[in-house]
DNA sequence: ATCGATATGCGTCAGGCGCA
DNA sequence: TGCGCCTGACGCATATCGAT
């Protein structure tokens, strides 16, 4: 993939797929927020991140350090900050989930169309050379 | 019906990375 | 430098499927 057609950073994407101005097939995630562009082989030239999920309702944030006095407050705030933190990160973990399975899913359609443009390009080389193959009858 | 193999999804941990 | 987010890896539970 080139990187001329690629979104900017802070770009949200919204399409699945969109042509670039040099013809190149560009495949984004929709939803996904553009954060670094970077040439790293043949990986995509940039990052893309979705948007950060709110906290689920219901979430109560831990009161500060200073406001808590006995054992028992600091234990009780430690098993809270344990919990908010197991939830975000198992919110997380679907959400990356989520996102590679669009990767993939980007991934195979990408490969579907790159597969029916080489067939054309091989289509098109066979043509050429039976025109400018020299007649030898 | 039941069994083993395989696939899929989830929660958790650990480590890397970017940012203030 | 500490904090929060992201993601690979792991173990577990459940679903699916073919063989018996």
């Amino acid at each position: 993939m080139t990187n001329s057609g690629a979104p900017p950073p802070g770009a949200t994407i919204v399409q699945y797929a969109a042509q670039s101005a040099d013809g190149t097939q560009q495949f984004f995630v929709p939803g996904s927020q553009v954060v670094v562009q970077a040439a790293t082989g043949d990986m995509p030239t940039y990052q893309i991140r979705a948007p950060t999920t709110a906290l689920p309702q219901g979430v109560v944030m831990a009161a500060s350090p200073g406001s808590l006095h006995s054992p028992q407050q600091l234990a009780e705030e430690a098993t809270r900050k344990r919990e908010l933190r197991l939830m975000k990160n198992r919110e997380a973990a679907k959400e990356c989930r989520r996102r590679k399975k669009e990767y993939v899913k980007c991934l195979e359609s990408r490969v579907a169309v790159l597969e029916v443009q080489n067939k054309k390009l091989i289509e098109e080389l066979e043509t050429l050379k039976d025109i400018c193959s020299p007649k030898t009858d």
